[in-house]
DNA sequence: TCATTAACTTGACTCATTCCAGAAAAGACG
DNA sequence: CGTCTTTTCTGGAATGAGTCAAGTTAATGA
């Protein structure tokens, strides 16, 4: 786990001025992956008092910016953050209780980066979001 | 392009009931894929005259859980909707304009269905947005 | 044709996210 | 260390896609 130093040095490293909500924003993405915005403000404002949503916002949108963090929205779901960034990884969503977990990516190198028939566009990137059910869900389908 | 009473077949065969709405939001996002709600809404009136919104939003949820209809959400993007189902095919987006466009799958018959490591999820599909600027904007860009 | 039940209308409402303007703090420089 | 400039934070209002609820209308099937 990166400490509050290893944060600031991140936020410098992207020119980025080191301020208490940044640094709030960062550790509580790291700590809860996959955590929706409104998470965020909890655990921010539990660490630090009172910080006002629209300052988690303009954080989130400037750390994502900045490419320190990575926003994924699901459809059905409000955006979510992730400090997991630059290694090209996907997610599983359970259709059931929504649950995100992390994927690396199945083909190697650049995967999924191959469409059969790209109608002249340049693609830079492939997203996968595969969709399915959770253990907990599985199991609770099951023994009902 | 499939006529009023083919729309009014794939109703039936959904066992849903035949009403002028439907099969208006059926022709319309036949007619322009990838729409998002509020063009549809267009569409439909220009053709029926008043139609609530509400009814909109309602058809299309029910045509969507029918099969009928297929839902899509990018990023940053409003809901859009498309009439090709049934045929596994991915989107490539534009990050500067938002276009869309189809993208038959890569890799075969049942593609990116392997996660490396699943987490215990049970994966019943796999939805690919590739990322990247097209033509028209491509072409833009390089001409500034 | 009639009863039943699903679909549509209207209008208010929710909720994530954004916009705005002023106050505060951070970093740079002498 | 103190001032200046720039960026960030605060608080509140606004936006807009989408939903809820109650009542009316119309498609279906006997």
């Amino acid at each position: 786990m990166p400490t509050a130093s290893d944060f600031e040095r991140m936020l410098r490293g992207a020119s980025l001025r080191v301020t208490a909500p940044r640094i709030a924003v960062l550790s509580a993405v790291h700590t809860h992956p996959h955590a929706d915005t409104d998470s965020i403000i909890g655990v921010v404002r539990q660490n630090l008092g009172a910080v006002s949503h629209q300052a988690v916002y303009d954080v989130l949108r400037a750390l994502t910016g900045a490419g320190l963090l990575r926003r994924i929205e699901p459809q059905g779901s409000v955006a979510r953050y992730e400090a997991r960034v630059g290694d090209n990884h996907h997610h599983v969503v359970c259709r059931s209780c929504g649950a995100i977990a992390d994927v690396d990516c199945a083909v190697g190198h650049a995967p999924c980066m191959d469409a059969s028939d790209d109608h002249g566009f340049v693609i830079d990137e492939a997203e996968v979001i595969y969709w399915g059910t959770c253990p907990v869900c599985t199991t609770a389908a099951k023994s009902s």
